[in-house]
DNA sequence: CAAATCTCAGCTACACTGACATGA
DNA sequence: CTCATGTCAGTGAAGCTGAGATTT
């Protein structure tokens, strides 16, 4: 019955989004979605619209909506490319950077009196975490 | 950089979630959301709508209009309370519990391949996510 | 002409708040 | 009257597909 790690999974996944969404929307004034589009961005360095498309997982019209709300706030700024007319440049702002490293530090902090609650090794979850994350990419590559 | 908790659960769980309502979506003809809703509900027994709402974390509205579609498919079933006529008493269907049962295997059969991939172990990995979800609620509560 | 990249239009799922009806 | 419960109306954030436009 509750022996189901995918419940269990999916119900603590629900809660953490939840939360994060809280907590950033009040004390960063962004959505979780929008966290980590950006922290996606910031970690990809300059990218094509395209690029960061794939490297999230969504589509490209979900992204080029996206960019223009994250461009009226100045979390972001596009460019053509100079040797390519078509493709257009994104690279994160001094702001969005900055929402990025404060939204961060927000949530690891609460993370991590989670952790300390749950008596968890958070290092240890950390690495768990990696693993499974590394895995699925694997997975569904193979399967496609 | 990648070092942040956080961070790395969010992109995790948003690439289980995908990954889920694909699943079911495809083999079973339900969303994820609408799984998870039907299997609080399974495990709540017979309740009313309010307690519901109240189990899965979402607002009266929500609940009302999710039962409405969840009913349309033999899902559920709602009747009103004998004793009370303002509440409505919410039980899940033989079809909808069948839904629940083949969900969750397809998942957890699913879930089982990626902790042998990833070399994490299933039953440890459980056990520190009770825990954390554990920890969430009671930090939740004590926060409100 | 074909392929890649981006945008536009329209749609869907699903959540919320505020206002209201109704029963205890 | 007031509280609790449920529904209605309207809205918002965020994703999708399909159909263009534009550039290589």
């Amino acid at each position: 019955m509750d022996n189901s790690l995918a419940y269990l999974l999916g119900k603590l996944m629900f809660e953490i989004d939840r939360a994060a969404d809280q907590l950033l929307q009040t004390d960063v004034g962004i959505s979780y979605r929008r966290f980590l589009f950006l922290t996606v961005l910031q970690h990809s360095g300059t990218v094509t619209q395209h690029e960061l498309a794939v490297a999230l997982g969504y589509s490209d019209p979900a992204v080029s909506t996206m960019l223009v709300e994250l461009a009226k706030d100045d979390y972001i700024q596009t460019t053509k490319s100079p040797e390519h007319g078509r493709k257009r440049l994104v690279t994160i702002t001094a702001k969005g950077s900055e929402v990025v490293a404060k939204g961060r530090q927000l949530l690891d902090s609460h993370f991590d009196q989670l952790m300390v609650i749950a008596d968890v090794d958070a290092q240890h979850y950390r690495e768990l975490t990696e693993r499974l994350q590394q895995a699925l990419i694997t997975k569904l590559k193979k399967e496609k």
